[in-house]
Formats: C-alpha cells, sequence, structure tokens
DNA sequence: GTCTATACCCCGATAGAC
DNA sequence: GTCTATCGGGGTATAGAC
C-alpha cells in the first residue's frame, strides 16, 4: 500500500473538482448497483471523462471505492461524535445510538456505500476500530463493571446494522422506534 | 429465474458426485478469497476440470455460489432448529442463540460462505425469512406483550453476526461468552 | 497537469467439436 | 460429458496528444 496521498492543500482547483465529482458518481452507482455492479467504465460515463481518466485522479477501482467510502464515513462519525458530546455522559449510548441510526435513515445511499464497501472492502477493516470508540463511551456511562465492554459493543453495533438493513429493504420500518428498543434493551445494563 | 431445478432422484450418479464436489470447492474458494475472488476457472482448476465443464453442471456462476450457500444453511438451520425443539419454550431464544453461534464457531468455513452469500446475493433474500422464525421462536418464550418482537428478533440477528464476525477476525476472541451475554441481554425482555 | 487511445489479461458465458 | 474457441466486458498499464 502506498504511503500516503498528498495533502488536499497541494491539489489543484480541478483536481479536487474532479475528485469531488468522482466521488458523488461513485456513491451513487455502488449504492444503485452494489460494489460488484460498479464499474469504472459507468463511473468515468457518469463525469463525462473515459475509465483512464479515472484511473488518472485515483490509481485504482478500489481507490475510488475507498474514497467515496471515506468521503461518506466521515460525515457519519462527525454527526455521531457530535451528538454523543452534546449529552452527558449517562445518555451517551443513547445519544450514540440514535444519532448513527437517524443519520443512516436519512441519508440512504450513504447507508448503501458503508454497507457496500464493509463487506466487500479488500484493505481489511480492524473491527477494533468500530467497537472501541463505543465501548468507550459505554464505560463513560458507568456499566456494571463485570459486563464486557467489547462484546456489548460488538452486539450494538450489530443490531444497529441489522435495523439499518432492514429499513433498506421495507422503507415503511420504523428505525426510530426500533432504535428506541435497541437504547432501552442497552440500558438495562447501565445504572438506572 | 429459471423456475426449478430437476429433483435430486433425477440426477446420475456421476452428476451428483460432480455437483458435491463442485460445491465443496466453491464453499473453500469463498471462503479463502470471498465472492469476488472466487472465479470458474479456480473451481475448474480444483475440481480438476474447465470453466466450461462447470457450466455444464450449473447454468451459472451465481448458480454454483447458490447451491453452495444453500448447501451450508442446510446445515446451520437443521443443527439450530434440533436445539431449539429439544429446549422448553422459555429457553428457545437462549436455545437459537448458543446453537447458532456454536455452529458457526466450529464451521468457519461456512461462516465466510453464509456471510459472503448474504451481502453479495442477487437474488435478494426477503430478510423476513431470518426473522420471522426467530420472532415466533422469542413469542412461545412468552415475553412482555409490548415489545415488538419482530425488532428485537433483528437486533438479536445482528448481533450474532456481529459476534460471528468479530471471531472471524480475531480467532481468540470467546464466542461462547458472548453468546452468554447476548442471551443475558435478550432474557431481560423475557420472563424470568 | 489533464486526458485519450490502445492494448493486455482475466472473467463469465456460449457454440460447437470430439 | 467434457473439451476448445470465441465473444463481450471488466480492471489496469502505458504512450503520448494537448
Amino acid at each position: 500500500m502506498s504511503r500516503r496521498e498528498r495533502a488536499e492543500s497541494e491539489l489543484t482547483l480541478t483536481e479536487r473538482a474532479r475528485r469531488r465529482q468522482l466521488i458523488e458518481a461513485t456513491v451513487e452507482q455502488v449504492a444503485e448497483h452494489g460494489y460488484a455492479g460498479t464499474s469504472l467504465a459507468r463511473i468515468a460515463e457518469r463525469a463525462g471523462i473515459t475509465k483512464a481518466a479515472v484511473l488518472y485522479h485515483f490509481p485504482s477501482k478500489d481507490a475510488v471505492v475507498r474514497a467515496a467510502y471515506e468521503h461518506v464515513l466521515t460525515a457519519l462519525v462527525a454527526e455521531v461524535a457530535a451528538a454523543v458530546e452534546a449529552a452527558e455522559p449517562a445518555r451517551g449510548p443513547a445519544a450514540y445510538i440514535r444519532s448513527m441510526i437517524g443519520h443512516l435513515r436519512e441519508h440512504p445511499r450513504h447507508t448503501r456505500m458503508i454497507t457496500e464497501a464493509m463487506t466487500n472492502d479488500t484493505a481489511k477493516h480492524e473491527s477494533a476500530e468500530r467497537w472501541r470508540p463505543l465501548a468507550q463511551i459505554l464505560e463513560a456511562a458507568g456499566p456494571d463493571p463485570r459486563t464486557d465492554l467489547r462484546t456489548l459493543a460488538i452486539i450494538i453495533s450489530g443490531g444497529i446494522d441489522a435495523i439499518v438493513a432492514e429499513q433498506l429493504g421495507d422503507p415503511a420500518y420504523d428505525t426510530a422506534a426500533a432504535a428506541d428498543q435497541l437504547v432501552a434493551l442497552v440500558e438495562t445494563e447501565l445504572p438506572s
């Protein structure tokens, strides 16, 4: 894996515009057709250029998809982090669950992008990146010291994913109520 | 989608043997390299025949993978169903969770196959097929009538998936303990 | 610096020879 | 029942136009 991309500030104006455009096109393609159904040619077509031009801006198809994934993930973690920080520690887990589910409900395209990326990513994710921050939030809420926070965090993350996935298949599914139910379940492990 | 495959009884002996062989090879390939990294050529190579020969026994790559997926899923649901039926209704949810996590722990290749298939399946699964049986098991355990069993079932399924996925990335992860913790969490919704 | 043209190899699938 | 040959389309690498 190459060491590092150039900093944003070093990029040309057209370069930045192209990258944004390509990332947008990619999010759309992946959301509509899934990872496997997304080709460089389709991304390029949407952007009005050729395959090779896409590979001038990104070193590979995976790199384009990864950039789109990170773009979408950044927005998610920013919103969730803000919600958690705005809450008192005891309500941190509730804020985490509700804001994450809420964000994904309001951005279905982002949701598809994230789930597709998580399961197809060649640059494998350390799952700890997902559960460790949540475990910290749980710890700050003062749980029963005997509960394994890693496992609790993993269960919560899985529950969130499943709720969000359910809504993807059934838009009428009430994810806000589901979030409430998950919060209630988790709070049995926290001080009332 | 074609209506139906021929019944098992109509297949010749060599046909059945070949299919089994190809399904085994496919499970292995998907477990090792993922869906995208599995090609007909690799499957054929493992079985000692050519791409085209594989497509004589199955109409498409998707059909091979689907057959492998169903093969593996059949073993899972058989074991889980047996465990649930052997338990008293009140312990049904616990039996479901523990037997499913146990089965997947003992068959890591099957696990990879199932998760890959679930996220890449072109013949999209009705998610209800997954949560409705579990919701029935929960209902038989006599829960608080105000809890939404669909959502509870979805959360449990997601939790199981996440626990199993965690072990895929960290073989040292104690899924039996995690299963116990998930059971304890769920039983807060059930009569003690 | 930005892009097109071209060519390569692998993939899934089909047609037809043996 | 299995093969070879072939096709269209995918990702990638390079040469070079502007």
